[in-house]
RNA sequence: GGAGAGGUCGCAUAGAGGUCUAGUGCGACGGUUUGCUAAACCGUUGAGUUGGGUAACCGGCUCCGAGGGUUCGAAUCCCUCCCUCUCCGCCA
């Protein structure tokens, strides 16, 4: 993920506020142009020294051919000639290396600025756009409370969870470790049939391609969603085969158009794709860590889009209505928050985030986050498109969403749908695949 | 995992140290001819980077899977790696 050396020349002041607005220190900026200054400095002269070595070259080819002597004096003048200037050329190389790599290191530094008019500031800075659906109380009035008090309090989805029999934590770490869940009965068939409506969803009514795709990635996949170095502690790795468990499959599904050009008929691309998700999450043991709400293995459908650059602001309100269509089909209320400048993150020019209510934690849990990269993430990975049959080829936009992760999905679901008998009710769009409209204790 | 073959301009293929500024065919695009279609003929045909110019445009350099090496000079020779195909082994 890079901002454009080129655009770094023509915008360096938007780019700049841009770096200052998301919190990020703008003196790289301005040693990334010095750097880029010496680059294109020693690409220059480097260039001249080999013209002239090819020129010499030539000279020597064409002496033969028209009958010198290959060992002749004036061959051996012409050869001393190009190997000086090889010489130098060597080591200008070996300086065009050094400043590139170090202006690549500077670019790779400099955010991506946020679109214009996204609310400047930390957290506390974003905003909620929209709500959808009752947010329901946790204790409502119910004349058969179970406990006779005439109030029902709903429970927090571990709970259900373990009365229903779903979830088996302790086995899962006992096979794996803290953090990967066992799904188990009603829970694993929850899992499956969540799954299968995202899809089923995305595909025939939005009109996605489905992938199915691997579940690690090479380094140089990796590297061209950001993961390396920005999130590199994040990801599991298998590092005697050099590979990656994928932490959501933004990363192989992008990566299928990594350097390509792709003709402007076939724009936009709008894949889905169901993964399993990997994450180390560091440091995350403690807080907010309890059941299943942050696990080092979890499931998410995710939605990935190219497009041209002049449709991308449109895709990104159409792939959050895409996600926040999955919600309404099951019923669980949420709100949409259009983040802040400081709460995006390094790489996205503008994010929405979609939260699920939890009546019985009471909280609004995310489960689903929605981006435009615009040119950032694709410049990394050189997808390009062309804007006319003939012309040159330009850097196209990418987005992504989630639509939607699963363990959180499910904790709201299941704290919605929860009955005062201790039963969850299953939304209509799970009913075929569960086989029943009610869950019930084990 | 073992043995072999191979990766060249969208596709197919030639290329074996200087005549490769990579040829040819197909496709695509433009044109001529044409009642329509087809065909024939002529022409064009990639990417990156950098310099000049307001610009259309013009020039330099780089790119023949990737990275190193040999050489005055590498698609071509040498080394390492990656990928594809065939056969064998193993296996859900």
């Amino acid at each position: 993920m890079s901002v454009g050396v080129q655009r770094l020349r023509e915008e360096t002041e938007r780019i700049r506020q841009g770096a200052i607005d998301k919190g990020e220190d703008p003196a790289v900026i301005d040693e990334a142009l010095a750097a880029d200054l010496r680059r294109r400095t020693v690409l220059g002269e480097g260039d001249t020294l080999r013209a002239e070595r090819n020129a010499v070259s030539k000279q020597i080819g064409d002496a033969i051919r028209g009958g010198a002597a290959p060992d002749g004096v004036e061959i051996a003048k012409l050869r001393a000639r190009s190997s000086a200037v090889g010489t130098r050329i060597a080591a200008l190389e070996a300086e065009a290396a050094e400043v590139e790599a170090r202006l690549d290191d500077l670019l790779l530094r400099i955010p991506n600025p946020a679109d214009p008019g996204i609310p400047v500031g930390g957290e506390e800075a974003s905003v909620i756009v929209r709500t959808w659906g009752e947010a329901l109380p946790r204790a409502t009035a119910h004349a058969g409370a179970l406990d006779g008090s005439g109030r029902w309090q709903r429970r927090p989805h571990w709970e259900i969870g373990e009365a229903l029999g779903m979830f088996d934590l302790a086995a899962g770490a006992k096979v794996a470790g803290s953090g990967f869940p066992i799904y188990r009965g009603q829970g694993a068939a929850l899992q499956r049939a969540l799954i299968d409506f995202f899809l089923a969803l995305h595909t025939r009514e939005h009109g996605m391609t489905e992938i199915w795709p691997p579940a690690m990635v090479n380094e140089a996949s990796a590297r061209g969603t950001g993961q390396i170095p920005d999130k590199e502690d994040q990801m599991y790795v298998v590092a005697r085969d050099g590979l990656y468990l994928v932490p959501t499959a933004e990363v192989p599904v992008t990566n299928i158009h990594r350097d390509e050009i792709i003709e402007s008929a076939r724009l936009p691309i709008r894949y889905v794709a169901y993964s399993p998700c990997f994450r180390r999450e560091a440091g995350a043991a403690g807080r907010e860590t309890r059941g299943i709400l942050r696990v080092h293995q979890f499931d998410k459908v995710e939605m990935v889009c190219f497009e041209r650059p002049d449709e991308s602001s449109e895709a990104l309100e159409w792939l959050t209505a895409r996600a926040e269509v999955a919600l309404q089909r099951l019923g669980i209320a949420y709100r949409v928050k259009l983040m802040s400048t400081g709460d995006m993150g390094f790489t996205q020019a503008k994010k929405y985030d979609l939260e699920a209510w939890a009546p019985g934690v009471e909280q609004w849990l995310e489960v689903s986050s929605i981006s435009n990269f615009r040119d950032f993430q694709a410049r990394r990975m050189n997808i390009r498109w062309r804007p006319q049959p003939g012309a040159s080829p330009e850097i196209l936009h990418t987005l992504n969403g989630s639509g939607l992760a699963l363990p959180r999905t499910v904790a709201a679901l299941l704290e919605t749908y929860q009955q005062p008998d201790g039963s969850v009710l299953v939304p209509e769009p799970l009913q075929g695949s569960l086989g029943t409209e009610r869950l019930t204790p084990v």
